[in-house]
DNA sequence: CAAACAAACTAACACTGTTAAGATTGCCTA
DNA sequence: TAGGCAATCTTAACAGTGTTAGTTTGTTTG
């Protein structure tokens, strides 16, 4: 007698299908990009007819965001991993270099997180857009603990959105090749967005 | 007897089918969203069969390529708008402002024109990435006129690349609607754009 | 054990990008 | 001025997409 846990050789009732769905989604984001991302070949993957997966989600486009949800969780845990067990201004610097880490590690869905669709769905559905920003409520943390004050100027309460955009852009600009370490003369990802943020950060 | 220029009522040789298309994209396109732009409404709407844009474009990519291309020429018009009769440090402000407007005003085609399919597509055609750069080209220039010395710390030939994630990464916060004014206490993106490039200079 | 309910199925719809094969046209040459 | 040719357009079709309707199955509950 099956639980409500995994797959049932009969056909019907496949166990977790909802989950199931998500994960196959994204495995195909990460193996194949968006393009092979269809909901008829997810379902296929998976051994369910093409409609199956309209019993839990309402269409595409909901099945999307919960995979963004669930990227979200990575996305937030690779930031939190490489600024684990620093402090002040290093912590800030790990945040950064762990979400450019996720971005060039799973490009396609960090494309799909920036969608503004997705965000859109989100708030509809009633979730908080704060969820989907865990990484820009992780920069504020960071920021609240190690202000950027050896820098000047005032209106420092506008170094997050600054910190947030450059952060975002350079992860961005990373994905799609318009920005590559070699035209400044770095041979290597990590030492260019280390050099980067210390220059960003005068430190 | 028609010259190259326009339709010609008998309904076979539009005149200039190819430009024809281009514009009807970009209409789609700013009105409607990049979901309601497919091959066979822009044809309809130019009342054209729907194979007819074939004989111009190889595929919705090449067509969308040239859109792209299109757009990069309002885009540097933007920025140098923003940054004319202005100088050194007010002119990176002006080109800067410039970049998030013309983001802000055109946000399906910005967001078009920052897809990696695009930029992959221009690489194949042999069109230079500078082609597409010319916001970051127009930012190089305006650097080299006013190099952000007065930020001290070494390494300053890394401040493009960051003036330039930072602006780019600010456009697409602000179009997808992860960053409001509001929320920092301006009523008005123009002044909230204005005093984060200025606390980003340390003007 | 029967009834009710959730979750799967099959079949169909309108739409998409794209191609093949044929029709029409304007231009260039003889 | 006539004829051919290449470019440009047409219609018709294909496979694939998201999505819905109606049906069947299995599980759970009374």
């Amino acid at each position: 007698m099956p639980t409500n846990e995994e797959k049932d050789a009969s056909g019907y009732h496949h166990g977790d299908l909802r989950r199931a769905l998500i994960g196959s989604a994204i495995n195909i984001l990460e193996s194949e990009g968006e393009a092979a991302l269809t909901m008829r070949r997810i379902a296929r993957d998976i051994g369910v007819s093409q409609a199956a997966p309209y019993s839990h989600f309402k269409n595409k486009r909901d099945l999307l965001t919960a995979v963004c949800i669930e990227g979200t969780v990575w996305f937030g845990d690779s930031m939190k991993a490489q600024a684990a067990g620093k402090q002040g201004l290093e912590y800030l610097a790990g945040l950064a270099i762990g979400h450019v880490q996720f971005a060039l590690e799973h490009p396609a869905l960090f494309r799909l997180m920036s969608t503004r669709d997705v965000s859109e769905s989100l708030d509809e559905q009633g979730n908080l857009p704060e969820i989907f920003n865990e990484g820009y409520q992780l920069m504020l943390s960071g920021l609240a603990a190690a202000p950027l004050e050896h820098l000047g100027a005032n209106e420092p309460q506008l170094d997050a959105p600054i910190a947030w955009a450059q952060i975002y852009g350079l992860s961005n600009l990373l994905i799609e090749g318009r920005v590559t370490p070699e035209t400044y003369g770095f041979d290597n990802v990590a030492q260019f967005v280390d050099a980067l943020v210390r220059r960003f950060l005068r430190l």
